[in-house]
RNA sequence: UGGGGUAUCGCCAAGCGGUAAGGCUCUGGUCUCUGAAUCCAGCAUACGUUGGUUCGAAUCCAACUACCCCAGCCA
């Protein structure tokens, strides 16, 4: 633990705790609400977490924040472990705060008993008022100076549920011009009758985040308590509790604040998800275009990419925005080297090859992935009629376009090189289908095209269903477009192999990733900021 | 106008007084059974602004400016 090398400002501050406080084991907690499924956010902070404690040879341990039972449920518990397992990472011991509940009961007397907390009668609109603002002090409440006696009474009929919701609070006894708003007396317990998902009617009053939070980390041992920047306000109270609480014993722990990640395009909360999953706009938490782990998963994404991205984006206090382009070079890096590839037209236009018996069909074997020298292969059936990609074939071509044209030779991926004789049109001019013919001697007429392009058998394709997107809050339109290869059986195929997104139609690099032809099964076109976008939906989980 | 933060290439981001890492994007070239991938090369005399200290500053000091967070009995 001496020679480590720190690389953000958290692991410097840690070095510097161990150098200081002469700590043996750096312990850190992940502790999420479970109020929702985890989204890209999380991952960041749940890999500054894991991986902070792991390049210190110290564990971290999965706390669900549980401190207000109106919003939390169990099958959030659930989904939450299940994402984390997922990313790969093990958490040493699962905690849940309100395993701590007794034990914040006895820290909240201790305070009361040292004459720092006590029973407040305000309404919560008083206690707002009184609070004073941003530039004015606050005033102090009438019971705050009521004998300690009488706060050890009050706040035991709290406990015994002798008042209704909102009718008294424990507050901390700080103070009420602090500049710092968060000092001003808090709020440390509240009245609520509401059964909690794992502690039953046991408790009618709950103990406020920044009371139980501090607490919590100290009690279970964390040494570095890593969160988001808008509670670096909170850290003078976070630490005013461990302070002062006299059943804290052993070291203190320190928290640390970071930026939480932005996303160019994307929005990253969860007010906003319940919103588009109860509204039946998007398919449930995993719908593909949502931010979340799950959705991310359905997409094809892989753990390793996304742990690879939080890397990528690092830890700083700056709020930034990162573009996502940084993301899908993680994603396309590693699926570029592990998916399966198989051929899809999206924009089919129809090839009819003259020389070729229209009764007969080949086996023709592609490659699973040209990246993997000794790939395994999968077989595509060919015949006479093809489907090509429309932007494939150009009738007045560029100069520097290398694909289909009139009297050139093109390559069909892993079949023949073809050559267009005719172009046939429609009554409206518009092209119906091209005359080819196969040019079976390439060798010896010294024929190189260079170019090659996928295609499909058109009596073995089948049509997926595609959506496009407007705008996450319309119902979309369905149309019927593109095609895939029918020999593809999803049950064979690796994990993963569903990547397409998200990209611009219009940039021509990207383009290349439809144009290798990744498993599709089902794609949506979405526009945001003016991008058009290609996802693919209706992939189950590929776990 | 109170308090707490942040400002380094299009986007992230290192740097901690000794003369601007790296990744993504982008641009050339190479290669190729998909114009992709690969490989090679290029891409901040400049660190929010203005002053100051110093032989020397992105790094220290001062004053500005911009943006973010805080007035839940949410977390």
């Amino acid at each position: 633990m001496e020679n480590i090398t720190p690389s953000n400002f958290i692991e410097q501050a840690i070095v510097e705790d161990i150098k200081e406080k002469g700590l043996k084991k750096i312990v850190t907690r992940f502790p999420p609400e479970p109020n929702g499924y985890t989204h890209i956010g999380h991952c960041k902070a749940i890999c500054i977490d894991f991986l902070t404690a792991e390049k210190f040879k110290g564990y971290t341990n999965l706390r669900m924040d549980d401190t207000n039972p109106s919003k939390e449920s169990e099958d959030y518990v659930k989904a939450l472990m299940d994402d984390i397992k997922w990313l790969g990472f093990k958490w040493k011991n699962l905690y849940y705060a309100s395993d701590y509940y007794d034990f914040l009961y006895d820290c909240a007397i201790d305070l009361i008993k040292q004459g720092k907390a006590y029973v407040c009668e305000l309404s919560a609109d008083e206690i707002s008022q009184t609070r004073g603002t941003l530039t004015e002090p606050g005033k102090e409440s009438p019971y705050r100076n009521r004998s300690i006696e009488e706060n050890l009474r009050l706040f035991e009929e709290m406990k015994a549920g002798r008042f209704a919701d909102g009718e008294k609070t424990l507050r901390a006894k700080i103070d009420m011009a602090s500049p710092n708003i968060n000092m001003r007396d808090p709020v440390i317990y509240r009245i609520m009758h509401v059964p909690h998902f794992r502690q039953g009617n046991k408790w009618c009053i709950y103990p406020m985040y920044d009371f139980a939070h501090p607490l919590s980390d100290a009690h279970e041992g964390i040494t570095h308590s890593l969160c988001s920047l808008e509670f670096e306000d909170h850290r003078p109270l976070y630490n005013w509790f461990v302070d002062n609480c006299r059943l804290i014993t052993g070291v203190k722990p320190r928290q640390i604040e970071f930026a939480r990640l932005n996303i160019a395009g994307t929005v990253i909360s969860k007010r906003y998800f319940i919103e588009l999953v109860d509204g039946g706009y998007v398919d449930g938490w995993d719908d593909p275009r949502l931010p979340t782990l799950a959705g991310f998963r359905r997409k094809g994404y892989t753990a390793s990419a996304i742990k690879e991205f939080c890397t990528r984006i690092g830890v700083a206090k700056s709020n930034s925005i990162v573009q996502p382009h940084i993301l899908e070079a993680c994603i396309r890096e590693e699926l570029n080297k592990t998916a399966m590839r198989v051929m899809a037209v999206l924009d089919p236009i129809k090839v009819i090859l003259t020389n070729y018996d229209s009764n007969k069909t080949e086996n023709v074997e592609i490659s699973n992935n040209p990246t993997i020298e000794k790939s395994k292969k999968h077989t595509v059936k060919f015949s006479n009629e093809l489907y090509i990609e429309r932007e494939d074939f150009m009738e007045n071509p560029t100069p520097k376009f290398f694909r289909l044209t009139p009297n050139g030779y093109v390559r069909l991926m892993g079949a023949y090189v073809i050559k267009c004789d005719e172009v046939v049109k429609n009554s409206a001019g518009e092209i119906d289908y091209l005359k080819c013919s196969i040019a079976y001697d390439t060798k010896e007429q010294g024929i190189k095209p260079k170019g090659t392009i996928h295609w499909l058998s058109v009596k073995h394709s089948e049509k997926v269903r595609t959506r496009k997107f407007h705008d996450l809050l319309k119902e979309g339109e369905v149309y019927e477009h593109g095609m895939l290869d029918k020999i593809i059986n999803p049950n064979s195929m690796e994990e993963h192999v569903s990547y397409i997104e998200p990209f611009a139609l219009k940039q021509k690099g990207n383009m290349q990733f439809i144009r290798n032809g990744y498993y599709i099964e089902d794609c949506v076109l979405s526009k945001q900021n003016d991008r058009v976008y290609l996802e693919t939906v209706g992939l189950k989980d590929s776990k």
